[in-house]
RNA sequence: GGACCCGUAGCGUAGCUGGAUAGCGCGUCAGCCUCCGGAGCUGAAGGUCGUGAGUUCGAAUCUCACCGGGUCCA
């Protein structure tokens, strides 16, 4: 409701200037520091001096006094300098946000949207930094859902690689088991673990002795590749059983997908070559002949527009920023491969998959393969060329996206380019404590550092079914001791829900850019800007209209008198900051989709949790002896109930009923 | 050699396209009614917003240089 409030500030003003002063401007709206101030407060007027001439506060003055009423605002006034501080209708503002929640959901409408996520290597456990990709792209798409877009959820498995061929190698010719061998315990719990140890050990193995290490590479790759023999055999048993071990570490976090996109079928399909005759045709990527890329297929780099000077010096160090893409043996680089995926994405490419039910998907769950054999023919049309796409990718590989953009660009597709969204953030590392407390040895100058990156080559890390084993184990303690009466399924039940709003709050609350040094210590704390906090919020009102329900005050209707009382002056300010809290979401779901940071809806939460805690200290709600006021401030606990669930909802975390 | 990210209190972190007294969490200290659930609330101490210059009526925010940490490309 704020969001649409203040739009609509925002428009009159801007057409109110245009007219008045013959001045386009666009108009810049903050949130007063505090709520005596209004709830919206234009600096416009400073911008307007400057170019009238004239004192901003007398300009503010005039556009107060001269302006249309605009719906839902009671008043502009002048503060400051020569701020318009803008005051809600609180009564109206208060009727608006309660409508609003029965006009809830959009049906899904409008241009494919896809979401790239998760992609982690099969070959390996999943570790807490695939788990914060996998959540960062998750709430991208329930927010980007909730708005009504239509996304599909896409996982990309890069099942012939050279990590999944290392396992390979650590199978057959370290551990020197059987195909069948591999089979039998591919089906076993804990493959992924079995993996992860063994990726560790293959690669030193492997460093052991470099030129064993390539030759053994090569001949596995090639074999992976064509998919012939005995190793790719092995590498499609490991895939395949490792991806199902991802699809059920992601489903504890309630994290799904439509379609797992595998390289496999990408060079099977031959989507390469269509990409490479498109890029050679438009002349985007030419054939370098001469200097140290002559044999390349390189595609040309330039860093915005040079000076014409730098340009000059630079020809002599011929090209040296320019991007390969085929090397000079013929081998196509991961870029190249990525950007046949990009055109595929905006269909583009000319070529489509097919596709298969994936059979061992969890329980309950619809997910689509890739395959290059016949497809079900009731598959989705997942080839539908998508408007946008967003591909949630670490921050380390920034220049690779760069490129595959690039590339499109090159092509002539320039607004699939523009819409080629890296969702970047950055990595996942330990505090040396931790590093330690999993019995890693430290350097000295490791232990001084604020944090140790992982890795998985070195089998160095926190897996993410180890740590939701332990978040589900600290609150299924807390929940025995605090409800007894609750049967074990539900206790259950409680436990994982706050485990998870654990884990992914925890991942959440950092924007983007922030490196998370992770600590069991943080993770596991439920107090604070936790998951915890936001939903035992929601317990709290929901143990309340519980007892409220008991007692019978909740069918007493509150009378637009009375909320106009309620709210007023400076009795009603505490009040109507939490009212205008609860009315927030669209202002931070909003937030979210322009900036591609979904952790602003997790400081939503967060903000509305600590305003109604606030709150309830303040005010005995069920005690309250005037009737009207008592049904106002429990029909003001539910208004903030259903805002805080809706966040949470956006957010993958569920709102226990107890906890 | 080039490109990108980060630097805000003891620790961690937010601060949107420049705007009013720089927020929040952890930790520390002092408190919280026989009353809706204390995974909570209130208060206190703690800040040269890395450094220096520039733009501006106004800079944590924009520009440049430098310092420190990290990442990527060849």
């Amino acid at each position: 409701m704020y969001q649409t409030l203040t739009n609509r500030l925002r428009a009159a003003l801007a057409g109110h200037i245009r007219e008045k002063y013959g001045v386009e401007l666009a108009i810049v709206l903050e949130r007063p520091p505090k709520i005596e101030m209004g709830e919206a407060a234009s600096p416009v007027c400073f911008e307007l001096a400057k170019r009238l001439k004239r004192s901003p506060r007398q300009i503010a003055q005039e556009i107060a006094n001269g302006m249309a009423k605009v719906e839902g605002i009671a008043k502009l006034e002048v503060a400051g300098g020569g701020y318009l501080n803008a005051f809600f209708d609180r009564a109206a503002f208060w009727a608006s946000v309660g409508a609003e929640q029965s006009d809830e959901q959009r049906a899904a409408s409008g241009e494919k949207i896809i979401v790239e996520h998760t992609s982690i290597n099969p070959n390996k456990a999943a570790h807490i930094g695939h788990v914060r990709n996998a959540v960062l792209g998750d709430t991208m798409v329930r927010v980007l859902r909730n708005a009504g877009n239509r996304v599909q959820i896409q996982n990309y498995i890069d099942n012939t690689g050279v990590q999944v061929a290392d396992v390979v190698i650590g199978l057959l010719h370290m551990e020197k088991v059987t195909p069948v061998w591999v089979k039998n315990r591919a089906g076993e719990p804990k493959f992924d673990y079995y993996c992860w140890d063994l990726y560790a050990k293959a690669t030193s193995f492997l460093a052991a002795d470099k030129a064993r290490a390539a030759e053994l590479r090569g001949t596995t790759l090639k074999s992976i590749e064509e998919g012939k023999g005995e190793d790719a055999e092995v590498a499609h048993v490991v895939g395949d059983a490792i991806v199902g071990c991802h699809l059920r570490t992601m489903a504890r976090l309630d994290i799904h997908y439509d379609l797992l996109a595998r390289e496999s079928e990408i060079l099977h399909l031959k989507f390469w070559d269509a990409a490479f005759e498109m890029l050679k045709k438009s002349g985007a990527i030419h054939l370098a002949t001469s200097g140290k890329m002559a044999g390349c297929w390189i595609l040309p780099w330039e860093e915005e527009a040079k000076e014409v000077e730098e340009k000059i010096a630079e020809e002599e160090e011929e090209n040296s920023q320019d991007k390969i893409i085929v090397r000079s043996n013929g081998t196509v680089t991961y870029v190249g491969k990525d950007i046949a995926y990009q055109l595929w994405k905006f269909g583009l490419l000319g070529k489509d998959f097919h596709y298969r039910r994936w059979p061992n998907a969890p329980e309950g769950q619809a997910v689509w393969a890739t395959t290059s054999d016949v497809g079900d023919s009731h598959a989705p049309h997942f080839g539908e060329a998508a408007a946008r796409v967003y591909n949630v990718i670490d921050a380390r590989q920034a220049y690779l996206q760069k490129v595959v953009a690039a590339g499109l660009r090159a092509l002539g597709y320039a607004k699939a380019a523009e819409q080629s969204i890296h969702l970047s953030y950055e990595i996942v590392a330990l505090t040396p404590r931790c590093a330690a407390e999993m019995g890693y040895e430290l350097t000295p100058e490791e232990a001084k550092k604020p944090y140790v990156e992982v890795s998985g080559r070195k089998g160095f890390g926190v897996k993410a079914d180890d740590l939701l084993d332990q978040l589900e184990a600290a609150t299924i303690a807390e929940v025995q001791q605090r409800h007894a009466e609750m049967s074990a399924e539900e206790q259950k039940r409680t436990a994982h829900a706050i485990a998870v709003g654990a884990l992914r709050f925890f991942l959440l609350k950092f924007t983007r850019t922030a490196i998370i040094a992770f600590d069991f210590k943080d993770a596991l704390s439920f107090e604070g800007e936790t998951g915890p906090y936001c939903q035992y919020a929601v317990v709290r009102i929901r143990g309340i209209r519980r007892k409220g329900a008991e007692a019978g005050s909740t069918n007493v209707e509150v009378t637009k008198e009375s909320v106009g009382q309620m709210l007023a002056g400076a009795e009603g300010n505490g009040l109507w900051e939490l009212l205008v809290a609860a009315g927030s979401l669209d202002y931070a779901v909003d937030a979210v989709i322009g900036t591609q940071e979904p952790a602003f809806v997790a400081k939503y939460a967060f903000q509305l949790a600590q305003e109604f805690n606030n709150f309830y200290h303040k005010h005995h709600i069920l005690s309250e002896a005037d009737e009207q006021k008592r049904a106002f401030l429990l029909r003001l606990t539910e208004l903030v109930e259903a805002q805080l669930v809706k966040a949470l909802s956006l957010l993958g975390i569920e709102a226990p009923e107890k906890m």
